[in-house]
DNA sequence: GATGAATGAGACTTCATTCAT
DNA sequence: CATGAATGAAGTCTCATTCAT
């Protein structure tokens, strides 16, 4: 039992330390930012960062780690809606959703690392992407292809679907003022999109 | 008459050593790439790259011109054609397939920048997405919108359009596959999106 | 306790890194001699300097500062004799003497520095020279001048005296071999040519 | 005779270069100046500065000829009064009007690199300060020490009469402001005190 | 476990010098 | 002779990581 605490106190402490990268990382970026600027983050000594973490970059497979759980989470967390149109606005939202407060940051993050690291795009592809992707399917399956034969382009226009989200996200966190803005009616129009194209009227 | 031979001369080497940054950049990412890995994938000595470039930032903003350029160059190639449904395909094809060849490292290498350096993304978005977003408009304008007024919305949907092209292609970027495999399928897909939705039957 | 045991520790090891600028500026002169040869001379690795000052100009400062303090030490340590014969030589001895030991080489160093670093002479002039000048002035007005009232040069005869001495510790680091041999001689007879003139007879 | 014309334009463009580099050295320091700097000014090719000079310190070397030979012109120049007043007066005079115009500049490079660099002190001595103390020797002897026989300690007091002028200067070179507004006083003021000591009344 | 002094590999950059044109 | 692109040695400084206390 005085393990079992010791081990709490120590993943508390170690989910310190990580808090205190991700606002680190996410002001200077990984790599101008130093160990010493994540130990006077969260507190400690620099030294003390190798206690919980082997080295730098396993700081930030941590905080990936954490957005993975997040999205998880907050997938879990959603339910499943038993009205179609409520899950496919659900499915949507979400992603998006999941952008507000400050994992903008970590978005910036973990895409600016992936787009160059080629086992970090790996990681990024099969924690966060592929579940996005397979949700995404699955949805379309219980809605709009519902009562059809799947296409033969069916896994492209999936890839359509979490593209539009991503994209989406995207031009968000590089900025984009409207975007940032009108945040909230985004989930809305893309579903739209996703049901009548582009034209379709907001009902 | 000798001067523009010399700067010609400069302007080829420089150029040079802006592919040797590209594919070095593309290889191990900007920050751990060094100035002597440019200049050895250029064949010269390490001091010389500052004979063309004013430091290793300048690179960055170097390759950056350089999608930029292409960018225009190829929006320019594409000329305007007089139907509206191969004016919509043609918008949506460019940006896609500016992505063959090569150019998806130099997407990768300005991307992963812009989106931890507030600098650099103010340029991406002013020199690229901004006119992206602007020739997306337009589109909508003089197709999807012709014979309708523009819904309050309107510049929201246009996020939708660019963000679907934008995702599209990070997804691409981040090693998908299928969209590696298929993705000469995708701009016709993604124009069908548009105008029906997800579920458009493909002609 | 521990702290003051740690600090004391810490001031111990930078006074030795010092100590090893000193003799390595002295031997190269400041521009030419480089961190890593001051590092090999304080035996520890380059990148510790850093440990104790900030970057190599902080050396220098130090090397200011130790040459400053010293100034002062010796100052205090004259004390003020009564005998107003007793002062005037006092006062022309200290700097003089101050040349003896390693000092010449700080002296090489600083001066050389402050001739072309305009930061560098300002500080100089202010905790060096002026008091130095200072100091002249009050010996004058207590001896020489003490029953006359004070020239209208007065000010521009004080530096003939600063410069008197100045000029032969000048003349003496430059490596004159008479003065060095005979340096013990000089204060006497600067004494004797500020009170009779170069041809006072020595008494 | 075409010879000699081809000389002399190469001796004409090789004093303008040492002008130039008179100035940068002035300016930035000898160290921080560059060979691109002195060529800059100099309004020539940064390579063609090795066309006259052999490298760097040669331009240094230059200056210190150039120092020199004005040291020579100067005294020749000043001739050799019969009155033995007006001898000592010119000798003092003399020294301490070169640094007038821009020699200042030219006495800080010199002294700075001549206190840190041992052939440079050689140099320096042979050519610049035993010439001076000469002088001042053969000064004391037609003069103060005309009817006497030469103490015991005449050589050290000829380096208190060179010390006086050389620390005088070195003060006003340190930027003394009381020094350069009254510089015009000091040399009756120094022979005053070399003649009666610092308390001797001015005529 | 915590600390932070110490390490040293390695990065960027400068610049004196060379040499083909 | 003049030019300036090219070279590469060398310098300063940073920082991830180690380890004795």
């Amino acid at each position: 039992m005085r393990e079992t605490l010791q081990a709490q106190l120590t993943a508390t402490k170690r989910q310190h330390v990580l808090d205190a990268a991700a606002r680190v990382f996410a002001e200077k970026g990984f790599h101008a930012a130093t160990i010493k600027d994540v130990a006077t983050a969260a507190g400690v000594a620099h030294g003390s960062i190798y206690t919980y973490f082997e080295n730098k970059e396993a700081l930030l497979l941590g905080l990936f780690d954490l957005m993975s759980a997040q999205a998880r989470v907050q997938a879990a967390a959603s339910g499943t809606p038993d009205d179609p149109d409520q899950l496919l606005r659900a499915t949507v939202h979400q992603p998006l959703a999941a952008l507000t407060s400050g994992n903008a940051e970590l978005f910036r993050i973990i895409f600016s690392e992936a787009l160059i690291n080629r086992a970090f795009s790996e990681r990024l592809r099969t924690q966060i992407l592929e579940p996005m992707i397979l949700a995404s399917a699955e949805l379309l399956k219980s809605t709009v292809f519902a009562d059809a034969p799947l296409p033969p382009d069916f896994d492209l226009r999936v890839r359509a679907v979490s593209g539009l989200m991503l994209g989406t996200i995207l031009q968000r966190v590089l900025h984009d003022d409207l975007l940032e803005t009108r945040w909230d009616e985004m989930p809305a129009l893309l579903v739209n999109v996703l049901l009548q194209g582009v034209k379709g009227t907001t009902p």
